[in-house]
DNA sequence: GTACAGGCAGTAT
DNA sequence: ATACTGCCTGTA
């Protein structure tokens, strides 16, 4: 009897632990942003038009601050309304994300502004993370706004009509390349009121998704990461080469006909569609913790 | 030198 | 529908 109180209130602990230990430092590195750095004790990242700035203190506890200061800033970032309880218990459903889940503590998905988070993914297409952190670097120092924060000068993320006024020569010379012509199309569609987030967030996932695919530059892949990350479409799944290994690894039966770490369009629409299916209205959460985990078996750093 | 990295559009079958 | 290609750029 005395063991058997004892067990379950270690499980019930753990169990709070688990749905109450959102660890930054670990988000913050598992691909889904790309702007940030830490400098000393402190993580400072570019959201939109602020710097954020995050340290943990010694005795645990977390500090955040915004610059300019809002204060709703880090719930709306750190996704602080979620229900994570709920959301564990629907992707934990599946066997392998339900040991992810525990696996990874503190592993949790992360908003961001839509446009920063477009251009994100539209400078990531067929290159890898350092890069993509370097184009972005870039783009804020030259086309966004000083900030001043503990001494340190950073940048704020250039808005859309900041980034349609360069031309596609200035954009190609932050090392964009070829996605130069992309980044400005994607502008531009923005400064017109062609893409508007504010409808895309109340509209559903098909809707929206169907909008973003008429930008040049953006497919798929782009898509889906702009809808989970920035248009509170919990239930995209978007596939990169590491997932579709991660589906082609484990998920097998989600597809009738065989396909490998490269996909056609196709194959994605019928894969994403299946994921979506299986792992629920939280699909995009199970998405994050099977693609944080592919890249740490290969012993990714970035 | 050359293969590769978190896709996409264009073109040809 | 599917296959194939080229594409900027830095790093191994």
């Amino acid at each position: 009897m005395k063991k058997f109180n004892k067990d379950r209130r270690n499980c019930l602990t753990g169990l709070q632990s688990l749905y109450q230990s959102f660890d930054p430092v670990v988000s913050i590195n598992s691909g889904q942003v790309f702007l940030w750095e830490k400098r000393g004790n402190s993580w400072y990242g570019v959201h939109g038009d602020r710097i954020v700035r995050f340290a943990q203190m010694i005795d645990g506890h977390a500090e955040f601050a915004a610059f300019p200061e809002d204060r709703l800033c880090e719930q709306k970032m750190f996704r602080m309304g979620d229900d994570v309880r709920a959301i564990f218990s629907e992707i934990s459903r599946d066997p392998l994300v339900r040991r992810l889940v525990r696996t990874y503590p503190g592993l949790r998905l992360m908003r961001q502004e839509p446009h920063q988070c477009l251009f994100s993914f539209v400078c990531a297409s067929n290159t890898n993370i350092p890069m993509i952190r370097r184009m972005l670097y870039t783009l804020t120092r030259k086309f966004g706004r000083p900030v001043h924060v503990d001494g340190i000068e950073f940048f704020t993320f250039p808005s859309a009509s900041d980034i349609n006024r360069a031309s596609i020569d200035e954009l190609r010379a932050c090392g964009l390349g070829y996605r130069a012509k992309a980044i400005k199309a994607a502008a531009g569609a923005i400064a017109t009121g062609q893409l508007d987030f504010d409808v895309l967030k109340s509209t559903g996932y098909e809707e929206a998704k169907k909008e973003l695919l008429q930008v040049y530059g953006v497919g798929n892949k782009i898509a889906d990461c702009v809808l989970l990350f920035s248009l509170e479409k919990l239930d995209a799944f978007p596939i990169d080469v590491w997932i579709a290994r991660a589906l082609a690894g484990h998920y097998r039966w989600l597809h009738k006909k065989k396909f490998g770490d490269k996909i056609t369009p196709h194959q994605y629409e019928q894969l994403s569609e299946s994921a979506r299916d299986y792992f629920g209205r939280y699909a995009g959460y199970a998405q994050q913790y099977l693609y944080y985990h592919m890249r740490q078996s290969a012993g990714k750093k970035w």
